[in-house]
DNA sequence: TATAGTGTACTGCTATACGTGGTACACATA
DNA sequence: TATGTGTACCACGTATAGCAGTACACTATA
């Protein structure tokens, strides 16, 4: 079954942290595709949220392509799908590994350490359910 | 000679882009301890800001311990030191981690091309400068 | 000593983001 | 028909981001 947790006051914003989530679970494959998630008022209950922050966070979610929501049925993790263009798509990781290796180096880990670290978490991510992933 | 540039209006604040760029220049040696930045008023006039923002992402930084600032003198590269507990340093390592790869992934990257991206960027992030870093 | 440049600390102001609370509506399903 | 779903509002309070201006203590240099 498919667990969140979600700290308020955190340096995170709390819609934020359930994107990151349902991302790494998508990814992980612990969320299947065609999979559904909870409601946004169940969730939002579960978590002791208001059900607004719970929407803004599925809102992006599909932006995103992770998620597709049915009008009345609720929503679903979606297919693989290309939301952007090659250039925004290779601009977006340039700058999230700019972000994270520059702060993973001000915290004073060697290059070795961060490759190490990296390699660790892709491993754990992606052994534990097994996908099918093509891609160009 | 150290260049900085921004952009307003972005999906990251101004204060912090500064921050990212100075923690990178620092971490690849284009920024040399004991090197002096551009003083906050003179920045803030070439980047057509206030100086306040300026001085906002330098205190950060110098609460990270990248910076030294001495008063009535200007801000400094600072001598490499730890600020964060163990524990706390791994928290941040393993957060930053977990974000970045939860966007690389949910951007349909795989894993050897993220791995792959990770090694490219540490290569050229430090072998333009020799670093001596000794770390536990 | 005077002056200029430095970091720092305020106050006030505007705009935006975050999150809660409540309401409402259209859709789907049993 | 009734219930649960996503979605879209509005109002409100709080916090963050950024600008503008002012002020003060420190340092260095003429």
């Amino acid at each position: 079954m498919f667990e969140l947790r979600v700290t308020p006051g955190g340096n995170r914003p709390i819609y934020r942290q359930i994107i990151d989530q349902v991302r790494q679970a998508v990814a992980t494959g612990e969320l299947a595709v065609g999979d559904a998630l909870p409601s946004v008022r169940q969730l939002a209950e579960e978590l002791v949220l208001n059900h607004n922050t719970v929407a803004k966070a599925y809102a992006e979610l599909v932006r995103e392509g992770v998620l597709d929501s049915r009008h009345g049925r609720g929503v679903f993790v979606a297919k693989r799908r290309r939301v952007y263009s090659a250039g925004e798509r290779k601009r977006r990781l340039d700058q999230a590994l700019n972000v994270f290796l520059s702060e993973a180096l001000t915290l004073d880990y060697t290059p070795q350490q961060i490759e190490e670290a990296v390699t660790n978490w892709l491993d754990q991510m992606t052994t534990s359910k097994a996908k099918d992933s093509e891609v160009d």
